[in-house]
DNA sequence: GGGCTTACGCTACGACTCGTAGCGTAATAC
DNA sequence: GTATTACGCTACGAGTCGTAGCGTAAGCCC
């Protein structure tokens, strides 16, 4: 994550195990104490590693748990389910079920809230998480228009904004259920969703 | 927000003034500050009041933000202009404006990261600052249903359901959009959503 | 093997924030 | 007046932060 260069050249290399220690230790202790009450020290107890070794690869709390939190959502994929909505819901229940675990929960809103003030976080953020969830969108949309239920924009600018619009509303409807509403992502609600995505409000109040 | 009790009988009473100095000064340190970074002293300094005086009021930072938000929503409403789309659009751009405050931005995310470990701070939010958004919500749909642009539901259960869904594709679609995207709610933005949210992505697609 | 380079563990440190206790004073109700 | 509550102020222990310094460990290259 932090480190592009797996090979500096010179000198005793970084642990491995000491990194993927560290991100797991990140996430038990969002789970446990939330992010207000993690704690750097604690973590670094957690993992088994010195407090020292942790400032020495991040530069602080928020970066440390974008990566812990980005981990999470490398098994998303879009599998083929035959069908756009069927695409969608299935991708929607996974995105869904990484959210409803306690880590991604408290942990990816509050570098999200950090996100607001620091734009490098941010740009961190997008890297290792938003964009790897807007990749799905992409794929379904072509996926979509191969088999003729959607049809192609031929102007690409046109095109970029509506994956924008349809990321914003499915990531956007997903985590407002998950975390503001509090009130489970089950196959009733995703059901209902992909048809008001799909077909729209007027038509989907009258199955 | 804290004290539903204008009169408590007997003493000096709390200074109103105060109130609003510090919920003032809480918005003012936000946006210079951020969430993690604002202290309870700071904003004590700010507002020309001591610290313990904070605490007398408010049981902590979490509380003590979400009134400091909850304010900014009060001026949402939702104006009648004659069609279910237009009316969507207006409520829509109001919500944006609000959420393109810095204080909003740092505070409620910051606040809703909190209350996924804390089901009081949860209920404090829900009741101050979603339900106040939501009400919305019930009012455009039962003026799109007296306008005939909506089919009425025999279930109040089923049309509870269709509420909750409307309410968390609109508000989680403008939050993601605002504050992951980091992209402005502009009227084309807005058009565009509303589209979709009428008829769907097919149709959308297609002007 | 020896030497170079970098990573690691450990300790200690000043600076800061937290939330509370205690006390004298100010403002209202009766 | 008197009772009661709110306020300002000071001081405090506890906890966290991020860093510096030093000795040791683990790899590369000759």
């Amino acid at each position: 994550m932090q480190s592009r260069t797996p090979a500096p050249r010179a000198g005793r290399p970084r642990s491995a195990a000491a990194d993927a220690a560290i991100l797991a230790a990140t996430r038990q202790a969002l789970v446990e104490l939330g992010w207000s009450k993690l704690t750097l020290s604690d973590v670094a107890t957690r993992a088994g590693v010195a407090k020292t070794t942790l400032y020495r690869r991040w530069a602080g709390k928020n970066e440390l748990v974008v990566d812990a939190v980005a981990e999470l959502f490398d098994e998303l994929e879009l599998t083929d389910h035959g069908s756009l909505a069927a695409d969608i819901e299935g991708v929607v229940l996974q995105f869904a079920a990484i959210l409803a675990r306690p880590e991604a929960r408290s942990g990816l809103m509050a570098v999200l809230a950090e996100s607001t003030r620091d734009d490098a976080l941010r740009e961190r953020i997008r890297e290792s998480i938003v964009d790897r969830q807007k990749r799905l969108v992409l794929q379904g949309r072509a996926r979509a228009q191969r088999r003729g239920e959607l049809p192609a924009q031929a102007d690409p600018a046109e095109a970029a904004r509506t994956v924008d619009l349809i990321f914003d509303v499915v990531a956007g409807a997903v985590v407002h259920r998950t975390l503001v509403s509090a009130e489970p992502v089950d196959p009733d609600w995703v059901r209902g969703f992909t048809q008001v995505l799909l077909h729209g409000l007027s038509a989907a109040e009258a199955p």
